[in-house]
DNA sequence: AACCGTCACAACCGCAACTGT
DNA sequence: GACAGTTGCGGTTGTGACGGT
């Protein structure tokens, strides 16, 4: 015996929506907006199971959703998420506006993976074939090969080949960058742009989190749009308990085995008024609260996906629940960029950037105090601060 | 014209996660 | 904590359009 249905079947509509269902469905959606779907048929005189009306609306009738065909911008940004996110159909359509993950999915099924597979590239992990010319080989048999004509579900046995292939071989997690930064600025009601660095930095609150193999909690979920303020209590709150404390003590990226602490050296310069002293690095477990300490940030990551500029503003978000890992994501995105930009250019001298500071001005001493120590996130989140989250490699002292 | 295979994509299904009681 | 209802996600299927024979 299967599953129960979701609702009755007895007498409703299914297969394809006419004009006049897509009509009411849109008319009652816009005077009583989304949600209650299961009670929304009934309300809405339609003949449908409120499942099929959420999917039709998400899908289909929704206003922002973009229609037409998917240009080569987008095609390559999803291949590039597919790499980063596997088959994360609504992570990916979060990133492409007015996609949805449905038009992602078949997109990727009928068309994407069978391109990757004619390039000799396994769509899975996006790594290439063991034999090119034995890929092409394959999709040429599609084309050619007049024995080859085989039942739908037989059609797709190269690709789980394949992703049987990906399954067996051992794919290495991703580890972070040694120097995560996240810096915090101050959220003005106001002004919704960001308050100058430097003013963030005169605020006695610290004001930076600094990360080092440490992340956001996963609970973070930066594709939403609330504000934090379901942190106000955390005592009655276990299932946080482990986000919630300082930096240091904070969530280690899951991923990550036990391994030996690695350090990295601070860039300590002299306080105002002392005399002037050469700039010394000292290692930032040696670091304490009186060192007038700067961590330089040599190389920002290049920005994927919509994360198009030099300085990605994310709004703190609600937590929503402690399995959620969109921002893990997002860092992996990051992290997959460093790689890359590690691959074309090894050398930690040439891969130095000037960047921007937030008043645009070029600025290479971009650098957050360390003043009071490391801040806790929580801090941050508390004060509904925007976090702007720079990922970087930290300049190679010789 | 009829048949058949392929393609594209809307729609469906089962399940897991979430939410409220 | 247990349970039931709701929502969201990803895999799969159904079906119309199209092209080749």
């Amino acid at each position: 015996m299967g599953r129960a249905p979701c609702c009755s079947k007895v007498g409703l509509h299914r297969g394809p929506w006419t004009a006049r269902e897509d009509m009411l469905l849109t008319r009652f959606i816009e005077a009583n907006g989304e949600g209650q779907w299961r009670a929304l048929p009934k309300k809405a005189g339609l003949l449908r199971c409120g499942k099929s009306c959420r999917l039709r609306w998400m899908n289909y009738l929704r206003p922002d959703i973009k229609r037409g065909n998917i240009s080569s911008d987008e095609e390559e940004l999803v291949i590039r998420l597919h790499r980063l996110l596997g088959n994360r159909w609504s992570l990916i359509a979060g990133r492409l506006p007015g996609r949805t993950d449905n038009e992602i999915k078949n997109f990727w099924n009928t068309h994407l993976s069978k391109k990757l597979v004619r390039k000799g590239i396994n769509p899975k992990t996006h790594q290439p074939l063991p034999n090119k010319k034995e890929a092409r080989m394959s999709t040429d048999q599609v084309k050619n090969d007049e024995c080859y004509v085989r039942k739908r579900n037989d059609r797709e046995n190269d690709l789980k080949q394949v992703n049987a292939d990906a399954n067996k071989s051992h794919v290495q997690p991703v580890h972070l960058p040694k120097a995560n930064r996240f810096i915090a600025f101050p959220r003005s009601s106001s002004n919704p742009e960001l308050l100058p660095r430097t003013q963030s930095l005169s605020m006695n609150t610290s004001l930076e989190c600094q990360a080092n193999n440490v992340l956001l909690p996963p609970s973070i979920d930066l594709n939403s749009s609330s504000p934090v303020s379901s942190l106000n209590s955390t005592q009655d709150n276990s299932d946080y308990s482990s986000y919630l404390s300082p930096v240091e003590d904070c969530f280690s990226w899951p991923c990550i085995e036990e391994e030996e602490e690695e350090d990295w050296n601070v860039k300590c310069f002299p306080h105002a008024g002392e005399e002037e002293e050469e700039e010394s690095w000292i290692p930032n477990s040696q670091l304490h609260d009186d060192h007038n300490a700067k961590c330089i940030i040599s190389e920002k990551m290049s920005s994927i996906g919509h994360f198009a500029s030099d300085q990605t503003t994310i709004p703190c978000r609600q937590i929503n629940k402690p399995e959620s890992c969109s921002n893990v994501n997002m860092l992996q995105e990051v992290y997959e960029e460093y790689l890359e930009l590690l691959q074309e250019d090894p050398s930690p001298q040439t891969n130095n950037k000037i960047i921007s500071d937030n008043d645009g001005k070029e600025d290479n001493n971009v650098s957050a105090f360390t003043e009071g120590g490391l801040p806790s996130m929580w801090d941050c989140l508390q004060q509904g601060l925007n976090l702007t989250v720079t990922v970087t490699r930290q300049e190679i002292f010789l």
